[in-house]
DNA sequence: GAGATAAGTATGTAAGCACTCACTTTCTCA
DNA sequence: TGAGAAAGTGAGTGCTTACATACTTATCTC
């Protein structure tokens, strides 16, 4: 039953079992028994692969910080000057996002309350440019005339913290999603009230 | 130098270094003997306060739940179907309660992430109240004819997700705040974003 | 001021932790 | 086909952890 893999899916493997185990239970709560486990290997293989827990810890938040373009769509909306585009693909990335890898968020959190040392980099790569994106949008169409004149890195902040906040109820805080709403409907309804109140 | 202390001074003593530690470095990140250090009293005398860690632990969430009356001020403009001072009153609460004490939403999220017992009903003391009554509030000027017609549930966290989130990216993300924005700024503009944007 | 009571400590202890080492098994390819 | 390389393991090692025990010192009460 015991199957012997190459070492690139073996390592893959660990990583697989660390992500769910440190996005779960934090760094210090997760064990390398654990990990070790969870791959069905010994333990002693985990550092053949990686010389200590913290690298392996690293190496997963360097890959989650690997940013694929979440922007893409938010920035094509950009171009059009399509305020409500904008707001509605920002909102639905992070859903969508959060949605497919809910590890994300907690390890996130997780590694930004443990301070560890690399947790500016993943929230650098994952928050930081979000914020700038949508704050830059902002200050664009209040030069436009089109926005009233707002702090726009305070106005993004909000409209970000609407999803995020709505997200971390159920990812961290295990609150059920409203019955009513699907993340389309919700997003839809963020991207109103916001939208109706900025505008001039 | 020692100081003898009575039963209670010393609990208490224990109590504020343990909150200091554990909301800085979680439950787990913490030792006994880190918080003997920082009491300045050997380990024993921790467990003859509490019989286990967890059991100190507990007790911090527990005395965190005592839930000071917040909304006294928004129950008020909520009498007077002040929307401004509802929605300012409950952000400004936020803002100066995370303020005073910076430690409370970091024990919430660690509490959370680290799937401790008594979550819960920190959670529910802490956040559940707070969505309960503003959206009751947003729910019932929907019935007036005054809010539109959405979601008063979602509306609610929206608003709260805004200058939570706010809040977040200081206490634990460590951003510094925007230099021009005064945390009454910050909530003006949270309010009048969502209530320009709720209104009929 | 004696003796009870409570505050306080020094020194264990067993379990759990990250990590090591010496070793075996399986694969690869000249 | 055989030898070197790579995948894999069991059984440690020393350190740290939460917690226990047996003890000393200060304070209170009559």
């Amino acid at each position: 039953m015991k199957e012997r893999l190459s070492g690139e899916e073996r390592r893959q493997q660990i990583v697989d079992a660390a992500i769910d185990l440190f996005s779960r239970k934090g760094f210090r709560g997760t064990t390398t028994r654990e990990i070790a486990e969870a791959a069905g290997i010994s333990e002693a293989m985990i550092f053949k692969h990686f010389a200590t827990k913290r690298e392996l810890y690293s190496a997963i938040i360097e890959a989650k910080s690997e940013t694929e373009e979440l922007l893409a769509s938010a920035a094509l909306a950009a171009r059009e000057k399509d305020d409500a585009g904008v707001l509605r693909a920002v909102g639905l990335k992070m859903m969508e996002q959060t949605e497919r890898d809910p590890s994300l968020m907690r390890l996130l959190l997780f590694s930004a309350l443990e301070g560890h040392e690399l947790s500016e980099i993943f929230f650098e790569s994952r928050v930081r440019r979000l914020h700038e994106f949508l704050s830059s949008y902002i200050r664009e169409r209040i030069n436009d005339g089109r926005f009233r004149s707002v702090d726009a890195l305070v106005a993004a902040r909000g409209f970000i913290g609407m999803t995020v906040h709505y997200l971390l109820m159920h990812e961290v805080f295990g609150v059920k999603r409203p019955p009513r709403s699907s993340p389309e409907e919700v997003v839809e309804l963020f991207m109103s009230i916001f939208l109706k109140g900025i505008e001039r």
